[in-house]
DNA sequence: TGTAGGGTTTCCAGTGACTGGAAGGTCAAG
DNA sequence: CTTGACCTTCCAGTCACTGGAAACCCTACA
């Protein structure tokens, strides 16, 4: 199989690929010609790597769920600790995000939004106005 | 005022304060030394950069919020406008962190995790299973 | 047989927004 | 005069790719 039927079977980019190729997450075999020669146990890695990739998984973590998976005598423990330390992760993000979403409405709900240049978003970002200071 | 008594002021590391003159975000003067001497004007853009990038705006964007923000005949339609933009990026971003969170939730929950290796989350990972595949 | 077009290869550089570290200059206190 | 805390510049690294150039390979068609 060479790379581009494989980037169509697992939904990555060649680039990408040849990318995690270099990293060493997979190790595809070589034609005489110097062509990739993936085997199904490549694609089946590079789409468990796709998988994980999109469920936010970093590189890192993705080379030990790889090293999980492979190991027959993996305790779940293992993986679900991975799964779950990546979950608060998230939640963390997404909290953040929330917390920055509140501010930046309450901005845009406050700011009028016409052709005068008086702006509370502005006023926000330049901070607490100062007593004697142009505003 | 010197770098690390506006790094104190506003909240930015002089690593960041350097990088933001290096691609032109501030311009303080020099002393004879050759040391940074920041103004008033300098340390309240700054503030003005860190409270921006703290709600998430990217440095291009700081970049307009603060010609915006020295414009003074400026509409706040435009300021409005970029918050807007910014306000759905964050809305997507949630939407796509929340996706991801109830996935992984819903394979930690089927995950006993325990010392056995039986494992629905790697399982999920290795995508479907195939009639005569081990699993 | 020649050639046009698509694939493939490698390597280098850039992204965004910093951060770390090394090597060296400057300043104030003791 | 030394010590130590600043300051300076510059280079490299982060993360996970992505773009592009130059060169090689393979197949189809005239």
């Amino acid at each position: 199989m060479k790379i581009a039927d494989v980037a169509e079977a697992s939904g990555l980019s060649a680039k990408t690929i040849r990318y995690y190729e270099d990293i060493g997450l997979v190790r595809p075999a070589r034609g005489t010609n110097g062509y990739r020669a993936f085997a199904e146990t490549d694609v089946h890695k590079l789409r468990f790597l796709a998988r994980a990739r999109s469920l936010g998984f970093s590189i890192r973590e993705c080379r030990t769920l790889l090293s999980l998976y492979e190991d027959r005598g993996r305790a779940s423990a293992d993986v679900k600790a991975l799964a779950e330390e990546h979950l608060r992760r998230i939640d963390r993000k997404i909290a953040e995000l929330e917390g920055l979403r509140g501010t930046l409405a309450t901005l845009v709900a406050r700011c009028h939004g016409d052709e005068r240049p008086e702006c509370p978003i502005l006023d926000d970002l330049a901070g607490p106005a100062h007593a004697g200071e142009r505003c």
